[in-house]
DNA sequence: CTACTGTCTTTTATCGTGAAAAGACAGATT
DNA sequence: AATCTGTCTTTTCACGATAAAAGACAGTAG
């Protein structure tokens, strides 16, 4: 295996899908914008479509000749990315224990044991570094710093920081700019998934992650933004794999984050910094609970 | 050329340094402790000191037979990372011009222009992503923002919270800590450079680098810390490069330092916030004006 | 018994290679 | 005239290979 074609792949189902909602497909080109990849990739998946029975091609005519069977997709599998590959087996061995702080990293026994080529995984170990949980000795190995107390208490420190600041930038925004009605979205996207908590509760951490960027971006600063991406990484682990009273954490932080919105929208400088501490306040205490035993000092 | 030898070739010269200065050579694992190198890299300079006639080496026995001379040493060149060629081939072209925000930055281009192997240039620019001038496009090329007015601005705010938060941190560190015997040697070696600025004004920017981080260190926390290296980076070539009236620049530079220790000794809150701001605002001053022409929207 | 040396194994750094994917351009179609 | 298709070129992604460098371990010297 040299290189998966997982772009193809991802993009054919993503096409099925266009197939099965749509009706009839658009030319080459829109369907590059719609598919995000190039037109190599999207006359690959023509020309698939075309072998499969799923439609006749010749040119500008494509005739739809069936609606496509859940056999026609590619599995799951077969459609993630090397480096989502690659993250995930990290993330699972930091955050479920067997690592501990201090622990060295190997390149090569890392890439043997998820069954991929050392490259890939080094280009990884120097992108992941910038989260500040594992650090490079020149010429030697990484080193695990661990998903420590220290750490989650010095990623918050830093978040609340740049959060504060956003939130009152964000409160300052002149009526009429583009923030104003996406966050209106997603204040009615709170009110309805708190309308039927017990049943999607699970879908809280996207709407999370969507809220918190969209006040970030009022900072109007790339590093604020980006290390957002630091936070949503936790996060985002820390939500699939930790579920102990998940209903109720999520249920509060929903509650809080409506009362931060009201906060926004009232301009109130000093409301908007109460709610957004308090709101980050409970937000780091649970993630300190969520810890794993291994790395407490 | 599959890997250079740099690291035995700078080790060499170190190793030199050290038979000019003192003498004798300890064993082997000290000098790996000495020359931060493996012993399989002290043995190659140890058998190759012998070889060219330095040292009489028999186990433990290393005699010294002559004083190396400049013809010993390996060329400058030649001791070089590779991760440093291409960083310096890269800043010169991002800072010096020939360089258009927006434009593409093309990986293959790049590494036949400076001559190595793709890989280094890929993993060199995922280092570099974090300083927030280069953006990745998936399967795709990178995305060169430049070296403008708002990536200064977005720096020296960042900058600001940050130093402003460990500045107050370090006025609190308790007496009798190690951070204090460190400044007042910084402040010593402040004063004399002050004294002989016409001359040593150069030295400046690595004493500048020091006190900064020994500042930054005392936010105990890793982002603010790491967050130094952006600055560090752009005041490296910043320095580097930009020449005019560097001299006055600098000179002001240690007044305001001069200040800001005395501040930071006093323990005095205010005093300190005062002086730090100070001296960031003139700070970012200089910065701004060294934005090449073709950054300037 | 501790620290050093000789030797051997493992890991990192870097390159070249080939398939996947992107992209360029001329000619064709509406 | 603008957009689309056919074809060809270029670039990115991922791998395996190899020299440099690190590191492990047993035997040896003090």
């Amino acid at each position: 295996m040299v290189k998966q074609n997982n772009v193809y792949k991802q993009a054919y189902n993503k096409a099925l899908k266009l197939l099965e909602d749509g009706g009839n497909l658009p030319s080459e080109p829109e369907l590059c914008t719609a598919l995000t990849v190039s037109r190599t990739t999207v006359r690959g998946i023509l020309g698939r479509m075309q072998d499969v029975g799923l439609i006749e091609w010749d040119k500008r005519r494509k005739l739809v000749l069936r609606q496509p069977g859940s056999a026609d997709y590619f599995p799951d599998g077969e459609t993630d990315t090397l480096t989502d590959i690659i993250e995930r087996s990290f993330m699972r061995k930091l955050l479920l224990g067997g690592a501990e702080a201090g622990m060295q990293i190997n390149e090569l026994e890392l890439a043997r044991e998820i069954g991929v080529g050392t490259s890939s995984v080094r280009e990884f170990l120097i992108r992941f570094s910038r989260f500040g949980l594992i650090e490079k000795r020149p010429n030697s190995h990484w080193v695990l710093k661990g998903f420590t107390r220290d750490f989650a208490l010095e990623l918050t420190e830093i978040r609340e920081m740049f959060e504060l600041r956003s939130a009152r930038a964000f409160a300052a925004t002149p009526a009429g700019s583009a923030v104003w009605s996406e966050l209106d979205r997603l204040e009615s996207e709170h009110r309805a998934l708190l309308g039927d908590i017990a049943a999607r509760y699970r879908e809280f951490s996207e709407l999370d992650e969507r809220l918190h960027r969209l006040i970030h971006s009022a900072s109007r600063n790339r590093f604020i933004i980006d290390f957002y991406d630091v936070i949503a990484m936790i996060f985002h682990y820390h939500y699939q794999w930790n579920k102990a009273g998940e209903e109720v954490r999520n249920r509060t932080a929903l509650e809080e984050h409506l009362i931060y919105i009201a906060a926004l929208k009232s301009g109130d400088a000093a409301r908007v910094d109460d709610t957004c501490r308090r709101h980050l306040r409970s937000a780091r205490e649970t993630l300190l609970q969520s810890i794993p035993e291994s790395y407490r000092d």
